[in-house]
DNA sequence: CATGAATGAGTTTTCATTCAT
DNA sequence: TATGAATGAAAACTCATTCAT
């Protein structure tokens, strides 16, 4: 059996299947996340999931791939999490049109910190991939970013070409949007303790989301309440 | 034990002992770089510095803090190579009154973009004490920024006062400006490549500094070539 | 994890652990005895017991707990060696009341003795264990004695309230004996060669156990032909 | 230079040399006696006595012979001791013309009991040697009883023509005798706590001794109060 | 499919010994 | 002679991975 599941074979599996898989992934999300990639033993995930190593390794191959597994784990939650917190596609659509580009940048950075906030482990989680694989995986997040990033840079264009943000090239905007995030994410879940990550990603946003505005418009923002 | 010595031999002692040791450090900072901190092998570090490994032992301990120090060492690079760029200390006293606080912080996170560029091991060196010491050790890239961090407030809150920055809250300011810089070097050096990071830092910081200014100074700032 | 398995399983799986477990424990005996618990190399051990060091590891936890667990096993093996020389639970018994104490007593350090003289290797793990756990351990042999001692106490109480033994502190005579066993163990088993060990206790014993002896009595006793 | 002296040799050594010899000696004894032979660090010796670690291999060639050396040392304070606490040469003679051969006997282990009271690390150290180099190297605690036992021997044989000392087998009495000492002592040391070794070795030759007593003679011996 | 005992390659670390100063 | 920095052989111990049950 081939350990490298397509999205078809995954949803072949059973419901019992299913639920053994994310039993580990989550047991190795906690443990990686407190342990480091190489200070982890398998075999303490499996004790965690109540399952034995052999069970561990059938499932994910060996322990490289179980922790890439458990990164793309937690970004699938992030992204599920942000979709949720800004209401769904549709109103995600919605806020675009009603609220502007730039609100909706605000609450998908502020979406992200909060999930991180809640869920420290996946920021470690995050790091240690970058930390462990930097070469011979293309890291998850970048991944995830890449998957995204499209959306981002086409509100970001139509922004521009709709005059809400000022002329920059999209690209490097994008760029320096999720720099930011992903900074204040790393530093934020240490420095601040763990309740200030929304706070501090807010604050910086506010910022650099000034930046991004024209000169004229700055004025006509109403302030905020973060 | 040696009765007497003489200053002289001290010194020769001590300076033969330094070079051993930034020897050491140099060629540790590759291999960790290359191989993570788990991935090395201590043997590699003291071969490749023509040296036995009971010799990195005596010098540095065990593993962990020859790690720290090799993290150390980098951060004191880059403190010598950023302050070098900026001509000076009394060089960079005269940067603030004639080009103001925003082309100050504009030409240090050039500097430090340029040597992380120039220096892309420090950035794995960085992740990896990030990675791999996250509670135990207080990361020196962190105490590092608390000890620039003091500068970085006063310059802002300076700017403040005089109008060249708008009002904020200068450690919030702090915090955005560093983690931008943070989160730019570390995606910019497997992103761009090795040439682009200071292209990448450039760019996001021109955005990020006009979130800083004041609208109706805006217009009067000069186009820049980065 | 098995879901069920038969009682039959159950010793079969705990007979094959128990066979290897004393395999290891035989060779370590050897190998302990010949090379002292410094010298020895686990991996020596485990060559010998034609098993993986991680196996020996595995069993054991680590090299000093293998050692103790081969320290008790020779008392182990001592202990049932004394009792079947002696007949039996039964037999010793009928043994005192027959021959009486003193006979007693001469049985057990010639029995002892015996055994010493055919397992010298016993010899020299008592002595390392004494040489290498001082004060971090109680010494299983010092345990041994502790629970045999009772049995040896009560010999010789009983044989001083019947007249059979001088008046004396039982377990000042109980120390005496032990002692002088312990010393003729391990000076006899290096001065005069593997073979001579039985003679030289019997020796021994031979005067100490007239010193216990009332002297009225001392008369009656038959010459023995040891 | 040689690092085995000769008596000759030993004796021209400059008094500073000596000194120094024998700082060495004593701290190595601390040390070992503490540690261990595998668990000592000839660095910490060398420390202790305030010179550098190659003073030490100068003095001694090599961990091994320095442990020897000590243990040697250890004896001759032995011998020392008990010579000064029967008076010396002439007062032994007249020990033994006017108390008798047992008296004597008694005397020289209650002697050798206070030694090791006194210096329980010498029992340490004789254990050491012996545990570490049974085969190898014949123990000096052996060869120090091998001069010594022909005085015992003598003494004995002596006693037992005078009619003081049953007829025995003069060598298995003196054996039995030293591996009664021998056997208390190192059992003593560690059961008894370190002040009750005397009182231990005593009471056990209160016993054995009579048992070397003629049964007619016993009657006439005084009770003692040990 | 699940299990967990067995394995041995791979690393860290120590310390006796040497030798240039 | 004295020193102590340098060395590298040696060993303990771990843990990813396999595979017989």
């Amino acid at each position: 059996m081939s350990v490298k599941k397509t999205e078809n074979e995954l949803k072949a599996l059973s419901a019992k299947a299913q639920k053994k898989r994310n039993n580990i992934l989550g047991n190795s999300m906690r443990v990686f996340a407190k342990e480091g990639f190489g200070g982890t033993d398998v075999q303490v995930i499996a004790d965690l999931a109540g399952v034995g190593k052999g069970t561990v390794y059938r499932h994910f191959g060996n322990k490289e791939q179980l922790f890439l597994a458990t990164a793309k784990h937690c970004l699938e939650m992030l992204g599920q999490f942000v979709l949720k917190e800004l209401g769904g596609e549709q109103a995600s659509q919605q806020l675009v049109q009603q609220h502007g580009a730039i609100e909706t940048l605000r609450q998908i950075a502020s979406a992200v910190a909060l999930f991180y906030q809640r869920t420290p482990q996946a920021v470690e989680i995050m790091i240690q991939e970058r930390a462990e694989f930097r070469e011979t995986v293309f890291p998850s997040h970048l991944m995830h970013r890449a998957e995204n990033r499209a959306g981002v840079d086409e509100l970001i264009k139509a922004a521009i070409d709709g005059g809400e943000i000022r002329v920059v090239d999209p690209t490097i905007a994008t760029n320096a949007y999720s720099d930011l995030i992903y900074g204040s994410v790393i530093s934020g879940c240490l420095e601040g303790g763990k309740s200030k990550l929304v706070a501090r990603v807010d604050a910086a946003m506010e910022i650099f989301l000034a930046g991004l505005t024209p000169e004229n418009s700055k004025s006509k923002r109403k302030p905020r309440n973060s």
